[in-house]
DNA sequence: GGAGGCCTCGGAAGG
DNA sequence: CGAGGCCTCC
């Protein structure tokens, strides 16, 4: 191992490494080397003699353990093999895999998706007569996850007056109920979902002494990725785990946590430090990554947010280019402006297509930006969407596979039980579900032995539902005996599934047949090598060197991440995808599309003050992308929903400090102000129209004591504003314009607030009242 | 069982 | 507007 690798760190990055025993918090700013600094944390303890078997690391992604790993191993060699590093999910169902009997589950468990328990969930609705508009099961299966997430089992939530009150309050009050019936089911069926891998892990380690005693001495040394994306409940677990040694290491960045709203609880910052009083800060301030304008210009939009841990994030690197103010009449303008500055950048400066990103906020963004760019022949990717194993046919397939393997599982055997279609229809299934509720067993059980259960099902259909039976264990005892490949295409071929498929010559039919023959690839390469080109499971982490199915699926339905086979990885393409997906890259060259007023930041934040730091966090992730020059965009219309909507520029573009923005706004027509005269009028409009929307009903848009509120009002014409006037700001409240320097519509004032100072405002932006 | 019409609804997203 | 779910009709 190189012995050098600690020179090649800043100091703070190496003092973070070399702390090696005891609670330490790394806050790690954008760019500032993170995974380089737990990457070779963990390689030092592996140099100073630690046992890869006695460190455990975890990350929220498949993509970041992936990469994590990759590069121990470059430093360590083989040894990282041993580690255990991977998502919280997959470290944990391996865990449970070994003892997940001891809270009545088979080792064979099955995991659940998201799908797969939203379909569940409108099964219970159905089955109780539950309107599903009441009880959205996204929504349902949000509160599940999120009562798991805070440690609080059904029968607990049950007892919860307060939870039961504000269910009832909310026109939901089966909400808890739904809970339990969901969890039931997911047990009979021998499945955790996402939640369950948490929870369950959870609870053996609480309830079983000898395991926590086991873990707690196993594990000398724990790394957590990405902290603030914790929530609760991973917190809890890791705590536990480190309990015995204490040595604990978290890194993350508050500034970067925009995962809040799906539980994530950045609150378990401030916990570490009470649960550790002397624990060690180490923090990574210096960027490597940007433009000195760039990480200037992010510091000085985060600096708006109240909530964040004080660090000062600075670069050695050159000062850069400003950044680029675009400006356009409509999205599809937007996107030409976008297209047309790529290509002449990259022929101008020798820079590849892979040099650029275009990051937006939502995804229907991308539609006006492909089209731009399509037009004009330029490569791109669009990242996001449906990951391979999320497709239809298959999860078809794989549903097959998961029943050979746990028959219990009710989602697979609904999925397929008359696909391809075999004769028994809904009634049949309704009617064998409602047996099993009523002799409280899985429906596997009553199918399996139908003759005993009152089902009321006929003959004809009974034999038909005792063929698929007795199918499913013919999969069943082939299982231990056959490799992974064999067995996967003789369940294709003996269910008819393959033929279904070949025999569709539509375009589409025709992908689908070839995804499966994709998958059943992967498995022979599985079969033969133990590793596959799609995301498969590795060979550590089904624990043996057997190849057969049960192995490959043990943990696949944590294999959500879109990155399928790499073919066409090379290819030189700008990269198109939303802010979130964003995080953790890098580009050359960075637009970020859309910055307007209800879009970025999006109109659903803009009630609580929680909310819209959240999305400045997200502005701020799409900023730091940036290494050399950022642009930002913003139209004036834009079809939304099929609606021509008008919009006025981010509240977000006044908040850089004018000093790192260029000025001329970029129009491909030379009408200035054209679409802006009657912003402010229009806007009212707009969110009339969207608080007469549907939503409003369940979110209002309007909060009437907000304790910091972030006022709005019409703005006066910048034209208007000359020194010496008593202006309104948003957020800075009423103050005095000094001075005003430049030109409209670049002008920029110099104005003073009370408790704010002066503040310097690009006119065009501030959108101020004259008082 | 499948095609086609109608209705609804719309945020970002890992495992 | 457009995707996806559901119902109806053959």
């Amino acid at each position: 191992m190189n012995q050098d690798y600690l020179n090649e760190l800043n100091e703070p990055q190496r003092q973070a490494v070399e702390c090696t025993e005891g609670p330490v918090m790394i806050i790690a700013g954008a760019g500032s080397g993170k995974t380089r600094v737990l990457t070779y944390r963990i390689a030092h303890l592996l140099n100073l003699g630690a046992d890869a078997f006695q460190i455990m690391a975890l990350t929220f992604t498949n993509k970041a353990a992936r990469e994590m790993k990759d590069r121990i191993a470059l430093l360590a060699g083989n040894e990282a093999r041993n580690l255990w590093m991977g998502t919280f999910h997959s470290v944990f169902a391996r865990l449970l895999r070994a003892d997940a009997e001891r809270l009545g589950y088979p080792s064979n468990f099955t995991i659940y998706d998201t799908d797969d328990s939203k379909s569940l969930l409108k099964a219970i609705l159905k089955e109780n007569n539950l309107n599903d508009k009441t009880y959205k099961p996204s929504t349902v299966l949000a509160r599940i996850s999120s009562a798991k997430n805070n440690l609080l089992s059904w029968r607990e939530y049950l007892q919860d007056e307060e939870l039961m009150t504000s269910d009832q309050q909310a026109g939901r009050p089966m909400m808890g109920k739904l809970y339990e019936l969901y969890c039931k089911r997911c047990f009979k069926s021998g499945a955790m979902d996402f939640d369950d891998l948490l929870y369950n892990t959870y609870l053996l380690l609480d309830k079983f002494p000898d395991l926590l005693h086991k873990y707690q001495g196993r594990f000398h040394y724990l790394l957590v990725d990405e902290f603030q994306d914790t929530n609760r409940l991973q917190y809890m677990i890791v705590k536990r785990l480190a309990a015995r040694h204490e040595n604990i290491c978290v890194v993350g960045d508050d500034a970067q946590s925009i995962y809040a709203f799906r539980g994530a609880n950045i609150e378990n910052i401030l916990t570490f430090g009470k649960d550790y009083p002397d624990h060690k800060v180490f923090k990574l301030e210096q960027n490597y990554r940007s433009t000195s304008n760039i990480v200037n210009a992010a510091n000085s939009i985060i600096s708006n947010n109240r909530n964040q841990l004080p660090k000062v994030v600075w670069t050695a690197n050159e000062q850069g280019h400003k950044i680029k103010m675009l400006r356009a009449l409509s999205d599809n303008e937007e996107g030409s402006i976008i297209a047309d500055l790529i290509y002449s950048e990259r022929m101008t400066h020798q820079f590849r297509y892979h040099d650029f990103a275009v990051l937006y906020r939502t995804n229907a963004q991308s539609r006006a930006i492909e089209e731009a760019l399509r037009r004009r022949n330029l490569p791109y990717r669009i990242f996001g969407g449906l990951s391979f194993y999320a497709r239809k046919e298959v999860k078809d397939l794989l549903a097959y596979f998961r029943l050979a393997i746990n028959p219990h599982d009710e989602e697979a055997l609904r999925r397929v039980i008359n696909y391809p279609a075999r004769g028994i229809g809904n009634t049949s299934v309704d009617r064998l579900i409602a047996a099993a509720g009523e002799a409280e067993v899985s429906v596997w059980e009553v199918i399996n032995n139908i003759d005993q259960y009152k089902t009321g099902i006929q003959t004809a259909a009974r034999e038909k539902i005792s063929a698929f039976a007795a199918m499913i264990k013919s999969f069943h005892v082939m299982l231990p005996t056959h490799a992974a490949y064999d067995l996967a295409t003789y369940i294709a071929k003996q269910t008819t599934l393959l033929h279904e498929l070949y025999s569709d010559k539509t375009p589409e039919g025709v992908s689908r047949y070839e995804n499966i023959q994709e998958l059943l690839n992967a498995i022979r390469e599985f079969t033969e090598t133990g590793k596959t080109a799609l995301p498969a499971p590795s060979e550590e982490a089904t624990g043996d060197d057997s190849r057969t199915l049960d192995a490959f699926m043990s943990d696949i339905a944590l294999l959500t991440d879109n990155e399928t086979k790499k073919e066409d990885d090379n290819a030189d393409h700008i990269s198109l995808m939303t802010v979130h997906m964003a995080k953790g890259l890098e580009f050359k060259q960075v637009f970020v599309a859309g910055l307007e007023e209800n879009l970025f930041p999006s109109m659903l934040s803009l009630n609580e003050r929680e909310d819209l730091e959240e999305e400045r966090r997200l502005f701020y992730v799409a900023v730091t992308r940036a290494e050399k020059k950022l642009y930002l965009s913003y139209a004036a219309t834009r079809y939304r929903w099929g609606n021509l909507t008008h919009s006025e520029p981010s509240r977000f573009l006044e908040e850089i400090s004018p000093e790192y923005l260029d000025q001329p706004a970029v129009s491909h027509n030379n009408e200035e102000n054209e679409g802006w005269n009657h912003g402010a009028e229009k806007r009212q409009g707009w969110f009339k129209n969207q608080f007469n929307n549907k939503q409003g009903r369940f979110k209002p848009l309007y909060k009437t004591a907000s304790p910091h509120p972030e006022i709005s009002f019409d703005a006066d014409d910048p034209k208007d504003i000359v020194v010496g006037a008593e202006v309104i700001h948003a957020r800075f409240g009423q103050g005095k314009v000094m001075s005003i320097e430049g030109n409209h519509p670049d002008a920029k004032a110099t104005v003073f607030f009370q408790g704010h100072g002066n503040k310097q405002l690009l006119l065009k932006f501030a959108r101020l009242k004259i008082v």
